[in-house]
DNA sequence: CTGAAAGCGCTTACAG
DNA sequence: CTGAAAGCGCTTACAG
């Protein structure tokens, strides 16, 4: 069964094409005869419009691209389902692309989403990613272009971020509250803005309550895995047994340090207290449960759709856009560990 | 920036727009010397064609559309991520859409997919999905659809599976060389064909070894979920102390048997074994490390991309395409916990 | 209220 | 080797 067209219903129906194409598109010149007869007869061959063409005069393609650096991730699956379910409202469709964390993926997925003539491009900027050219490319191009989770400060579009100097500074004074004074931190690499930020954060909540900061007490995983957090766990045993309490940059450092202390019988958390971040499933499943900060990834996702689609249509009308920063409110969870 | 036209290039060099497209798709009959302008100023500008008015010529959107039950679930990311590697190397796009294991968006999102156009569909069909007509459309419509995973018996396409009941088959009988004789199951839901042959490959795990089947001793997680599994597991504490070794139908219900187990000082796997299925991260992480099944995501997903371009290539070439039913090996994982 | 015609940006059969 | 022209399937300004 061949697609069928326009020009198929017209000569069924014996009237013109553009006759055709209004009435389906509901034009207040077509009578309602006409549109009555039209609309049945399409609804019963099951005529789709061929959105390819459709595009060639509407250049509007209700395609957006979706950029991330990994898909198997569960904060970014998150973050796609709240894209996609959002993108399904009105009626959009989602290419997903990876970058895999590197600059050279990343920019050759855009321009691949370029030349695909998508409507917008929603874009978590790799880590390794250290110049903006190829995201200029999308601005010039009138793309509507939104930044979600990580982003880079020195484009001119909007984006939707959480403020994880906010979440780390209240997950760190939470276990201050707790009584721990001694906290050591499970920090992520250098490059990207969320692992820095969370370090700040875990920085101002030691100042404001008046604890110590010491760098010793700082250890970067570099791939942010459970095995790096169960080393340093080990060696904070060793050689730092002041030590009381323990926030990582993420759950799976979490979880690492969470084995090592079990192995070792230290309680949790009232030897040492551990904090992940991130709420990924597994931060529920391990014993103890772990505390940690949620990160709502649905909800990004959806916001990050629908800031695309206001900038889009304001666009098309030619209005000027005002781009916006916006922060997701995160959660404190608190569990057994902490 | 406005997007750029072969109209542009050719009034830009001089030449005709017939030339241009020609010179850039190196047409044999297009002087080296032409080509090389044409293929230097189109480089330089950052010419890309457009995609929509080229397929409304060559009928081919180098677009792929994906449905899956659901996105954030380890398993059906590592095929997404298996399907977009194989998609990149052939330079295609993956649209990617969710059919929240029900019929009914099901059924919308192959319509979508449809009207948009792609060259083919990959479908893991819904645990819902009860009939197959919207599927049949794909076929009729000639549009090449492999089912991975999950699929339906009753369609004539290309299908890539797991053989559950033989990998089922091989965890129960590791379980059985270990000396455990009286294995319990937790099964999953009667719906996908995938808990069925597990369930299958148990009992006949059993059979083979001369053990007994007890159904007292088969538990049915709706969910999948690890509650289900820690509530199952504590039961059978309760009212099957016999019971010796627990499978099951993955690794979340196994999770729940082993913090059940762990909580109640159950020695794992001495006194009870657990065996997961799917081998999921959080496998590797919870005390004592889960062994389990490895479905290998990326490679299903990988192959199930090349199964449609093969079948696509021999479409366009109007040669008969034979479908093809591949299962995909499976591997056990022994760790500690059997 | 209806329809003929132009045009979106490509590709390709055909002519020269 | 080059180019004029037709046509893919739509939408829409315009004429009647």
């Amino acid at each position: 069964m061949k697609n069928l067209t326009l020009k198929d219903i017209a000569t069924a129906l014996n009237i013109s094409v553009t006759t055709v194409s209004k009435a389906l598109k509901n034009y207040p010149d077509v009578s309602a005869k006409t549109k009555e007869r039209v609309k049945a007869y399409a609804k019963k061959v099951n005529f789709t419009p061929n959105a390819h063409a459709a595009f060639l005069r509407t250049q509007e393609s209700k395609l957006i691209g979706v950029v991330i650096p990994r898909l198997n991730h569960f904060f970014f699956s998150n973050v796609l389902r709240g894209i996609m379910k959002a993108a399904e409202e009105k009626d959009y469709m989602v290419i997903v692309l990876s970058s895999d964390e590197t600059y050279e993926l990343e920019k050759k997925q855009i321009n691949r989403l370029l030349q695909q003539n998508v409507d917008g491009i929603l874009l978590s900027i790799a880590d390794s990613t250290h110049d903006t050219k190829h995201i200029d490319a999308i601005i010039e191009q009138k793309v509507p272009l939104i930044f979600f989770d990580k982003y880079s400060k020195l484009s001119n579009c909007s984006s939707i971020v959480i403020n994880d100097q906010k979440a780390a500074f209240n997950a760190v004074e939470h276990l201050i509250k707790q009584g721990k004074k001694n906290i050591a931190h499970l920090r992520g690499p250098f490059l990207p803005q969320n692992s820095i930020d969370r370090f700040l954060g875990y920085r101002k909540a030691l100042e404001h309550y008046g604890l110590a900061y010491k760098k010793e007490w700082v250890f970067t995983c570099n791939q942010i895995s459970n095995e790096e957090g169960y080393a340093y766990t080990q060696e904070i045993i060793k050689k730092h047994p002041e030590i009381d309490a323990i926030f990582a940059v993420a759950d799976m450092p979490a979880v690492g340090a969470i084995k090592c202390l079990n192995e070792h019988n230290i309680a949790i958390p009232d030897q040492i207290a551990v904090m992940g971040f991130s709420n990924w499933r597994i931060s529920n499943l391990v014993t103890p449960t772990l505390s940690t900060v949620n990160q709502p990834g649905i909800e990004m996702g959806e916001k990050a759709f629908q800031m695309f689609y206001r900038e889009y249509q304001l666009m098309k009308k030619n209005e000027t856009v005002i781009f916006e920063k916006i922060e997701v409110d995160t959660e404190i969870i608190i569990r057994q560990s902490t």
